[in-house]
DNA sequence: CGCTATCTTGAGGCGGATCAACCGCAGTGG
DNA sequence: CCACTGCGGTTGATCCGCCTCAAGATAGCG
């Protein structure tokens, strides 16, 4: 289940087949050198299914996600779930607060995944090396503890409807910001209801209702992990998120 | 309105006095040598109740808390808010992702505050001197990051009290860790029960009726800013927090 | 073709929001 | 000294959004 086949129909020639992934490698952003080039990571890759970490074991190595969904999760004591993270290519997964303690969330991949793995004993070499490292590193992470609050808003203080729409269009965007230049308004999203449940603190039977009512106002269509949008502007809307926003993100 | 006065009672002599703030200075993690020392950062001041920097504004230094509590929020256009983090002495404020960026989120001081400034420029530099300094920004932030999808689970999947009892528990906790080898059970907690409910996403309405169930079932007290943890193990069994970790985090 | 995961739809209940008083206390100004 | 004001907390009545439980329907897959 990778994400071949699941792309845009038209799509420009050339760069935009690199994707604009904005990892940790040297294509990211050409105006700081890059540093794994120099170390040599180790690849790995996962099944769809497979836990790149699991909650409350140790974690020895941080992994910069190259290709696939992983999302961030944690378990309740009755077995609920909360998803706390959509990872795309990209991502730093795994850098914890504290060497070798216990990681206090799983990291489970969506799709079939390939990383890139770095062990923290060698970050501090690696930053000696290369000092830009260890800022585009806290930058990464600032970014997704930036998308962290943005969904502790929408949970907190919107209602359903509000909620999915939020989470819907903020994967849409994160996921077109891969290909720029792109104009798509169709993608493959690799989630079941449930977990739209998950993520935006919700039962998957009020999800079902949520995108159904999306659906008959002609917003959006979510059918078998296939995501339509038919109206950006309402969705925008419906989302609560400042359109002026959305167009810094879109470029 | 400063800290102090609001100390515990019996504090052991000599280093105890030595806030352990974890920030980005001298004393934080002695194994690491420091960068601010070598880098003149400049000490700025604010009073309760000021911005330190402001929602879609932007902000281009960032700030390691000295002395004081600062909250992080999101407005909604109805009025409403979502405090998004509590940040302690030691943490960093302002790091945003994208250099000159607007700020998606408020920092207001919760009492009166002082903070050392490091210009967003300057960043480049200390880092290259110092590549430590790289790793441990990072490692602040994604304990933010931490913190955060913790309490995206409290939101997401808990009821009231066990979402104010995780608050509350939280907060305690953290603030006890800045006086290692402190047995206290009682705090100031610059907080009201509007705040309380903004951090949770209740109204405060409920937050106070939350706050006279666990009054009468003898668990914590929190009256006019003075929060008195009377039943610890109920605490944390209602909070849905693993004993093992609080221990852990306690030491 | 049967099996399982996922989606769909309905009925009923509950947790927390909303609306609306009222209290206690600290200023503050006459 | 007391009236006035404002903030924060307290309490009650009512309402509604979402959960829960339950029973199909549909798609994908060996």
């Amino acid at each position: 289940m990778s994400m071949s086949g699941n792309g845009p129909t038209k799509r420009p020639l050339g760069t935009c087949f690199v994707r604009a992934h904005r990892g940790l490698c040297a294509d990211c952003r050409p105006e700081l050198p890059c540093v794994v080039a120099s170390y040599k990571s180790s690849d790995r890759e996962f099944e769809a299914g497979q836990d790149l970490f699991s909650l409350g074991k140790p974690c020895d190595s941080i992994y910069n996600l190259t290709e696939g969904w992983v999302i961030l999760y944690n378990l309740l004591e009755d077995g609920r779930r909360q998803i706390l993270h959509f990872a795309l290519p990209g991502a730093v997964l795994g850098f914890h607060p504290g060497d070798s303690a216990m990681m206090t969330y799983g990291a489970q991949a969506l799709t079939d995944v390939t990383v890139s793995s770095i062990p923290h004993k060698a970050l501090l070499p690696i930053v000696k090396q290369q000092p830009e490292f260890g800022l585009r590193l806290a930058w990464l992470i600032a970014r997704d503890c930036s998308l962290a609050f943005d969904r502790l808003t929408s949970i907190g203080r919107h209602s359903a409807s509000k909620r999915v729409a939020h989470l819907l269009l903020k994967l849409f965007i994160r996921y077109r910001a891969q290909w720029p230049g792109n104009q798509i308004e169709e993608m493959h999203l690799p989630l079941t209801q449930e977990d739209i449940g998950d993520a935006t603190g919700l039962t998957s039977v009020h999800v079902n209702r949520v995108l159904g009512d999306l659906r008959k106002d002609g917003i959006v269509k979510f059918h078998y992990r296939r995501l339509q949008i038919i109206n950006p502007d309402k969705l925008i809307d419906v989302a609560r998120i400042d359109p002026q926003l959305v167009l810094s993100w879109i470029r």
